[in-house]
RNA sequence: UCAGAGGAUCGGGCGAUCGCCGCUGCGAAAGCAGGGGAGGAAAGUCCGGGCUCCACGGAACGCGGUGCCGGGUAACACCCGGCGGGGGCGACCCCAGGGACAGUGCCACAGAGAGCAGACCGCCGAUGGGUUCCGGCAACGGAACGACAGGCAAGGGUGAAAGGGUGCGGUAACAGCGCACCGCGCGAUGGGUAACCGGAGCGGCAUGGCAAACCCCACCGGGAGCAAGACCGAAUAGGGACGGCAUGUGGCGCAAGCCACAGGGCAGGAACCGGCCUCGCCGUCCGGGUUGGUUGCUUGAGGUUGUCGGUAACGGCAAUCCUAGAGGAAUGAUCGUCGCUGGCGUUCGCGCCAGUACAGAACCCGGCUUACAGAUCCUCUGACCGC
RNA sequence: GCACCCGUAGCUCAGCAGGAUAGAGCAAUGGUUUCCUAAACCAGAGGUCGCAGGUUCGACUCCUGCCGGGUGCA
């Protein structure tokens, strides 16, 4: 496993709002998970990342496990991929309960890609 | 060795890289260093308490809960010990287990009868009356019959349940009608704190079941919940008090002011309606309060060890330990390696493949219930084998 | 955290102070009718009454514990 490069700090949504407003954004699906993409327009270039796993994929372990995997999963992706000045939300499915952890950072990346296209 | 019963415990280890949340120290800060970081069920939220606020003179009614007895406990619906009933060869397990002469109600279908019982088939011929036959002159006597009046409830049959059972005597046939044994009820008295157990003797036997039907009796319970509660509190908007300035339209008046109408508010009134108050700006003060911050917040009916008391649950004493405190939620991710379990192959060295549970603290405890791959320990029971 | 409701045929619902055949409508199936379809008419089928215990002679109904779904309040 290569090392993990230590960039800059990525804030965590917590606001219902901000949901909602990734929700209307750019959105790309993958067998694993569903990426929104919304950037916010404001000066600040921060990339800020939030998760969603919902009661429907499991108990609270999956879901914790989830959320935590999501997070491993941004931290090494989107320091250097992911969109500057924009929201990220990641939505968890599931066929990602068990999926592999290569394959999902592999979908990320092209997910992510696929994002900053759009526009 | 096999089968089983009871109780207790664990529930992955090590390493590498990169991270997360508190705490402590250093630092102006960025940050650095040290140390800590899920469970036996953290779960379901089914009970019981602590804590906090609110309410509250007492009691009763109502409502809800509990329900053999004794003990443990802060308390309990929990636990321990005992009693009674049921199951198992046994270790042991299971039981909401008060009251049915306080009252009300229900017991479908079937059946004759189902709750102060009842007579369908049947049994009887002692009794009344009758028919036939025999004897007698007659009064009457005897025998048979069993449609009637009547006696009976053994047997058949129905049902979950039919008002003790078996035997002998007894009888017209029956029947606790009498007796013996068993069962049942009452019960002198003895044992036990009690539930309860034993039981001299008495009673011919009567009070069927359902209270997880209403209910009765005894005991317990005020309500809400850490989003409880306490403190701080910016900007904007808004509330109240005081002071100053000011008042929409129309009419009257020189003016102060008065009246009417429209809007808003308040109280009355079913409504029509009439009454009273008020409006804007500035300043000071007061109170409420959204986002937010601090606190409650983890040292506690606490754990471990020893000892003493107790059959035990548990309690007393002493020593020792500190063991997550977030605030929408951290306690992890990835990889390597070693365990463990199963399968396949094997040159018996091992190799390959698969699996490695249930599940995530949210104020804190005591229980209950439910989920759980696999592993370990202790005690005990029944078979079989050996000595 | 607290309070509460509902699980019955494929779907929507009845039923029940305990009594044995668990019903209704729609849907589906077969038939009649029609050139064919729809509609209409006729017929039958379809149920672990969410699951597991218990009480009772007897449980969809009563009690207890689970499972699933939903609602309200702070």
């Amino acid at each position: 496993m290569t090392a993990v490069p230590t960039g800059p700090r990525i804030a965590t949504i917590s606001q219902r709002r901000d949901f909602l407003a990734a929700n209307k954004a750019r959105r790309v699906v993958t067998p694993g998970f569903i990426l929104l993409v919304n950037p916010r327009g404001d000066a600040d270039p921060a990339i800020r990342a939030g998760y969603t796993v919902t009661k429907k994929i499991g108990n609270a372990v999956v879901r914790n496990r989830m959320k935590r995997r999501f997070r491993e999963l941004a931290r090494a992706a989107l320091a250097d991929k992911g969109l500057a000045g924009a929201d990220h939300v990641l939505i968890g499915r599931e066929a990602g309960i068990e999926r592999d952890y290569a394959t999902l950072a592999a979908e990320l990346d092209r997910a992510l890609a696929k994002a900053r296209g759009q526009r």
